[in-house]
DNA sequence: GTAGTCATGTAAGAGGTTACATGATTAG
DNA sequence: CTAATCATGTAACCTCTTACATGACTAC
């Protein structure tokens, strides 16, 4: 259940409503964690429920209302149990990797398409990450600014340097996945060449 | 849905029954997909009642039944298909990642445990991995030899290439998860050797 | 006989996706 | 006045996890 730390850890940034906390999902936080609203208020609510989080509910114009989370202190040490907490790695469901290995029931052609897909993919993946990383260094990163304004200066280093080191980590991932992608294309690419024969989808 | 077509991979090797099927999704097909007997065999029912499967009842012992499942002609069209069908990567959720991007929350010493638990566990992946690479090259995978003796001498070179393929990609990856692991210990040993303070689970 | 393997199920519940639904506020 | 944004829900459905359950066969 790792929906609920996640919406910890964006809430102790500062107090938020339901609505700015899935604009973070969509956004920084969803290089590693997103849902989508329908899971989002109705785990907000359960929490809350749990005394993890408290709600404050303000007026927005005359008549409408929102409610604003913040993490209380039971919440605080909920996230810091879990961040310690022993996980098991889940196990792999990789659609991708999946269908390469069995490249052969398709054709040439399709493969190359495949592979070409998850390289732009992961191309354009890499160019946020990449320009996430930087406005970390440029401290331009709003959620990490409320951070540091809760925290003396002396601790901005190392919740910087997390950040960072998350990033990075994702970054190393997309990179493998390009260049796994690039050999791929270079593989089918002989293949061809050498007119080596697939099965291809036929009957039998 | 996945995994029927994870099951119809496996299945093309050769017929089999549900539970033969399972050993092979804790063994070589584990590293793209894995799934619970309890999945399995309700799913190869209604496979079965879809027409993409047959299945051969045969007698084990005096009294005890099993059944044997093959592949249909449909069944190759479906994956055939499937494997040229686009599909968008599904949304990041990664609770390693998650954690150590918040680490701040918690102390260096459970920081390390969880990166040296991080780093352990993908060692041994990897070793798996790449035992994996070397048992395909020297044809020792009895999964590859059933599909090498149904298909003509020319296509073997493709269909193993594919699987030496998929099986580099999760290497590529694991070494990637690696190398992070190690960053991360080497930052955690600097921030402390300079004690640079975190929050911890401090109440607020 | 008994432990290990072969073989196959059911069912409750958690987590996630997709679609349906509503209404207020604000900027142009 | 109208479109975009703010704000929050419900519900059906699918997938996956975990636990409960059963029984035959085989080697010792």
């Amino acid at each position: 259940m790792s929906l609920r730390h996640a919406l910890l850890a964006v809430l102790t940034a500062e107090p938020m409503t339901g609505y700015e906390l899935l604009k973070y999902f969509d956004g920084t936080v969803a290089a590693f964690w997103s849902a989508p609203h329908s899971q989002v208020y109705p785990e907000l609510r359960r929490m809350e429920a749990a005394g993890l989080i408290s709600a404050e509910v303000a007026a927005r114009g005359e008549r409408a209302q929102k409610r604003i989370y913040s993490v209380t202190g039971p919440g605080i040490s909920e996230l810091s149990d879990w961040i310690g907490e022993h996980s098991t790695v889940p196990p792999e469901r990789d659609v991708a990797r999946l269908r390469a290995a069995h490249f052969e029931f398709s054709s040439y052609d399709v493969a190359r398409r495949q592979l070409t897909a998850h390289l732009t993919e992961h191309q354009e993946r890499l160019t946020r990450l990449e320009s996430m990383v930087q406005a970390i260094q440029d401290l331009r990163v709003p959620l990490l600014r409320r951070r540091f304004e809760k925290r003396p200066e002396a601790e901005h280093e190392a919740i910087a340097a997390f950040k960072e080191f998350a990033f990075r980590g994702q970054i190393a991932r997309v990179k493998a996945e390009i260049a796994w992608a690039k050999q791929g294309l270079d593989l089918i690419a002989d293949l061809e060449r050498r007119s080596v024969p697939l099965r291809g989808p036929a009957l039998d």
